[in-house]
DNA sequence: ACGTTCACCGTACGGTGTGCGCAATCCGTA
DNA sequence: TACGGATTGCGCACACCGTACGGTGAACGT
């Protein structure tokens, strides 16, 4: 039935079906494609289909190296937090200088990749994850040679680390939104702090804090903000579990 | 073409369709519809068909009320601070305790919906729904009336909701993986602190860690973890912004 | 009595995650 | 060298999603 020589666009024109002509697939290309399009276009954008596109890959090609989408997710948190400085101490008595540092790297981890906390909520801290686990030894290492108790510097790593995540909610959550307005962040407070003023009109105080902040509200602003707290959190974190060293 | 009298089941025989039956849709009934939904079966359960399904109403009858998903979902966070129960410190100079009490109250009420913070993480801290200023505004109040600044004031609050959302979001995600595994806690932790602590095998602190946690890992103790750390953010926070009303 | 408004619904569209079975390639063994 | 499983990727299909759109009947102002 086929005539040879003549590629006519049927059935039998096969167009060299040609598999394994790339490499073929890994878990660490797909968690890598994943990072690339969830910090190019945001976490709705995230669809398998999509991201199977980007890997010249079929919509269900990757589930033979990842479980379900939900899995993927957790690798890719686990790849962020693979980006965090380590905390490595001048001075091993000044855990809260290495402690700083590193709650500084998370938070800008989770600035860079503000995805990242909605994943958060939805699946956890991934514990188990390798990058977590280095992570978290090392704070661990760093409070106990700093002369804490295990026990304490657990909980004190729980409570900063519980502060920087919710920093990093409440700031990612308005990246997300500005990116998606298209807008710059003076256009957007532009266009939303007279709404505010107008919804606070019942609440003094509220109302005050939204009038001043119409100039106010930029990046060095948030970043001090934060590092204020992060500063409480450390003193009172120190002056619970520090036995005598806290500064 | 209708023959009156015989009810055929056809086109002709009419349902008697009767609208304005029930007394209609209102946003108060949806938000609380998918209240009610969320806490019954989980964030991934509530789809606009299946609230419609439990208002008795069609997949878009609600869109009248409710611009889109996104904004319910900002509805019924909202919703959710309206649980929580106000500030009213019996001394006004002792505002460490209104505040310890008002961050437990919004834990509990993250706890009971654990479906909440992931909408955080998505939508942000709806910073506009009418009783999360109703919270912030009396927030701000106690701390004014206990010697602050209002610009510490903010920062103070920032801080210690901050904790809270980040403690919140680690610990409901716990229980949503919980929930869906259908096991109780006890069960849970049976199948899988053995993982963890064969994944920590490199890593001696948290090996120790979870080692110790088989018999430890209760209601009661998460319960304590969040109240020391509690304690440390208000003390570093008083230390910080008090004006020597610090306790 | 009539036109307008409005709440609601059915339908439809373009997307989603993913189970399943087929095909093709790779690898260990004979 | 031949062959037979194991592994990998793909196409298809299913059930479900959010929601735009146009129609429909009831309520209401005139």
């Amino acid at each position: 039935m086929a005539t040879e020589g003549r590629p006519i666009p049927s059935v039998w024109t096969r167009p060299r079906p040609q598999r394994r002509e790339q490499p073929a697939l890994s878990r660490e290309q797909i968690v890598a494609a994943a990072l690339e399009l969830l910090d190019a276009e945001g976490i709705d954008a995230l669809s398998m289909r999509k991201l199977g596109t980007r890997l010249n890959a079929g919509a269900t090609s990757m589930y033979t190296h990842v479980a379900n989408k939900d899995e993927l997710l957790e690798l890719v948190v686990d790849e962020v937090y693979g980006e965090i400085e380590l905390p490595v101490p001048d001075d091993p008595a000044d855990w809260q200088d290495a402690m700083s540092r590193c709650a500084r790297s998370l938070r800008a981890a989770f600035l860079r990749h503000p995805w990242a906390v909605s994943v958060l909520g939805e699946t956890g801290l991934a514990y188990l994850g390798p990058n977590v686990l280095r992570l978290m030894e090392s704070l661990l290492a760093v409070l106990e040679d700093g002369g804490l108790e295990l026990a304490a510097a657990e909980q004190a790593v729980h409570t900063v680390i519980a502060y920087v995540v919710g920093v990093s909610t409440s700031e990612s959550a308005t990246l997300r939104t500005l990116a998606r307005s298209g807008r710059t962040q003076a256009e957007w407070a532009e266009s939303l702090l007279p709404a505010a003023e107008e919804a606070t009109r019942a609440y003094p105080r509220l109302h005050r804090i939204y009038a001043e902040r119409r100039e106010q509200d930029t990046r060095a602003v948030r970043d001090d903000d934060f590092t204020v707290g992060l500063e409480c959190v450390l003193q009172g974190v120190a002056q619970r579990f520090a036995s005598g060293t806290g500064r």
